[in-house]
DNA sequence: GACGTACCCTGAGTTACATCA
DNA sequence: CATGATGTAACTCAGGGTACG
């Protein structure tokens, strides 16, 4: 098995929050052991009703009562590989642990009582947790002891601490892809309302009827397009209007200006003038 | 080496209790 | 005091990895 000592900083970097599992319902996979445990889970619930489990735990709390999931003792007791060196251990643990019969459900009452975890507790488990987010069994049983908690409390809260970090990182991811969205739209926007300026100009003949004759043809180094009038009229190629982000490069800000083009017509004057810096109203500076 | 089985661990989802406004 | 919202301990289930025959 994988030691998991040297894994696993706190950081669970959940870069890609859509791409989480889809989990297949395959009902045929065989499962072992989980039918057994199944079915006593809910006996195994009205046992528990009347344990106080905000006190050490006892015995009879333990996971060989039958109080746990199919991670637990339960299995590996009667395991083949029998890593009993943890069982032992655990057992060494609880067995520290006084037993309560009358805790354990004398009355048969059913209430599910739930351990809060004191203050120090759960700075211990944070701390732990900052150090390696999973834990080997030794060091499960250590905290255990240390806790005074059952190792599998500790498994648990582990498992939560877990759930909870990626939550919160997904809800971060989500934040930043919301914004970024934001953003894109808001771009989006904004190169919309160029183009329908540029349009606007397209259609005003006394604007480019006043320009200067251009005397040279230009050619944009990006797309490598000469501004020829059929081209940026029907050229199924992305324009501005059609994909502003895509044509966004073609719009730098800097350095890439072009000179005129001696074409006459309106289009070939707004194709010329595309690639003209003009000031915010759309007109020519 | 391939295969089947048993076991262990973990993530995801759910339940139920405790606490607080 | 009752109630709904929230946080979280504990649970169930499914799947992946490993050991072993």
């Amino acid at each position: 098995m994988v030691d998991k000592d040297d894994d696993l900083g706190l950081s669970l970097a959940l870069k890609c929050p859509e791409a989480l599992p889809q989990r297949p319902l395959n009902l045929f996979v065989q499962k072992k052991a989980l039918c057994s445990d199944a079915f006593h889970a809910s006996e195994t619930r009205a046992y528990l009703r009347g344990i106080d489990v905000n006190r050490a735990p006892t015995m009879a709390d333990c996971e060989d009562v039958g109080v746990s999931s199919p991670n637990s003792t339960i299995s590996s007791i009667s395991g083949k590989r029998n890593d009993r060196e943890t069982n032992e251990e655990e057992n060494e643990n609880e067995n520290e642990i006084e037993s309560s019969e009358e805790d354990a459900g004398g009355t048969g009452d059913t209430v599910r009582k739930k351990l809060r975890l004191s203050k120090e507790q759960s700075a211990i488990l944070e701390e732990t947790f900052k150090e390696h987010n999973t834990l080997n069994p030794k060091q499960k049983l250590a905290l255990a002891k240390q806790l005074n908690l059952r190792p599998r409390q500790v498994e648990v809260w582990f498992q939560n601490r877990r759930a909870r970090t990626k939550l919160k990182q997904t809800e971060v991811d989500c934040e930043y892809l919301k914004r970024c969205c934001e953003n894109l739209t808001e771009e989006n926007r904004r190169l919309q309302k160029e183009v329908q300026e540029l349009r606007t100009l397209k259609l005003s003949p006394q604007l480019y009827m006043h320009m200067n004759p251009p005397t040279t043809l230009t050619m944009c180094p990006s797309c490598e397009r000469v501004a020829v009038a059929s081209a940026s009229s029907s050229a199924p190629s992305p324009s501005p209007a059609s994909n502003p982000l895509a044509a966004a490069p073609h719009f730098p800000l800097g350095p890439h200006q072009h000179r005129p083009m001696p074409i006459a017509g309106p289009w070939a004057g707004a194709a010329s003038m595309r690639h003209r810096p003009f000031d915010a109203h759309g007109t020519r500076s």
